[in-house]
DNA sequence: ATCTATGCCTGGTGGC
DNA sequence: TGCCACCAGGCATAGA
């Protein structure tokens, strides 16, 4: 499932790999993925250039000069070049015939992804983009910020870290590595959770995401290989599918249980 | 406004 | 072996 160190692993190598070829052709195998109107999306991108590929959050952009496509991966989302004459492998959904012989082809099991064709101009100003949070590893996230987003909340702080509109681009791996970091329980409400723990949310955001975005990050669940889109951060995971394994911290044993309706990993020892 | 339930999806898994 | 109910979960949306 990609979060935050995903995605940006996909923008590098994306960006290394399009920008600049033009796309002469798009081909629909499942159009469903497409969320604004299907036609104008091949009349408008068909001819155009890539000119930049980036990433908000769990958001990437791939930029064809005056318009882009705004692409989330959800659940299983994932990109491949490959020759343009190499067969279609069953749910490769959106193909971009590229000028120079190879294919970008999007392929997502599970349909959850989504693709939009917004004004490169618009791009901040769209709903989705325009109500995210601060990235879990910028300078701008501070204690206060989230303190004061989440002290009035009567929520889990586990949903609270999910909401994108809050910190943007933790998803549910990420999310109990950060909380067994911070010392934190997953079920403690927002309006628990002291200055103090804000700090530690922070500093451990910024830790794990900054290793995880080195590591290219974590592969739990890989049905193919793909173009270095793997990453190595599982070996770094301390809870997050390790129930029944000794803490790294304590030796108790790490319990899953359930927040939220999501899996949760956490040490019952360590986290308070 | 805010909360809860449901839908989107397919493949893997465990029970029988 | 086959069948089937169930689970994985990010996010939008409908309904309460």
């Amino acid at each position: 499932m990609p979060e935050i160190a995903e995605v940006r692993t996909v923008k590098n190598v994306l960006k290394n790999r399009i920008v600049g070829k033009t796309i002469k052709d798009i081909k629909y195998r499942y159009d469903g993925i497409i969320k604004t109107d299907k036609n104008e999306f091949k009349d408008i991108l068909i001819g155009k250039t890539i000119t930049n590929v980036d990433n908000y959050g769990k958001w990437l952009f791939i930029e064809c000069g005056d318009y882009t496509i705004l692409s989330h991966l959800r659940m299983e989302g994932k990109y491949y070049i490959k020759p343009s004459d190499e067969e279609y492998e069953k749910h490769e959904h959106i193909i971009f015939k590229l000028d120079d012989g190879y294919d970008l082809r999007y392929k997502d099991v599970r349909k959850f992804g989504v693709m939009k064709l917004v004004k490169t101009e618009d791009i901040y100003k769209t709903d989705d983009i325009a109500k995210l949070g601060i990235e879990p590893d910028s300078k701008d996230l501070t204690d206060n910020y989230i303190y004061n987003k989440i002290h009035k909340s009567n929520k889990p702080i586990k949903e609270l870290l999910l909401d994108q509109s809050i910190i943007n681009g933790l998803g549910n791996i990420y999310v109990d590595e950060v909380l067994f970091e911070s010392n934190i329980l997953p079920t403690r409400l927002g309006n628990t959770i002291t200055l103090d723990e804000c700090e530690k949310i922070k500093e451990a955001g910024t830790k794990i995401i900054k290793k995880a975005t080195e590591c290219g990050g974590t592969t739990i669940r890989s049905y193919t290989s793909s173009l270095g889109v793997e990453g190595t951060y599982q070996e770094y995971l301390k809870v997050h599918t390790k129930a029944n394994q000794p803490c790294p911290n304590c030796g108790e044993k790490i319990v899953k249980t359930r927040v939220g309706g999501r899996g949760t990993y956490i040490c019952k020892r360590c986290q308070k």
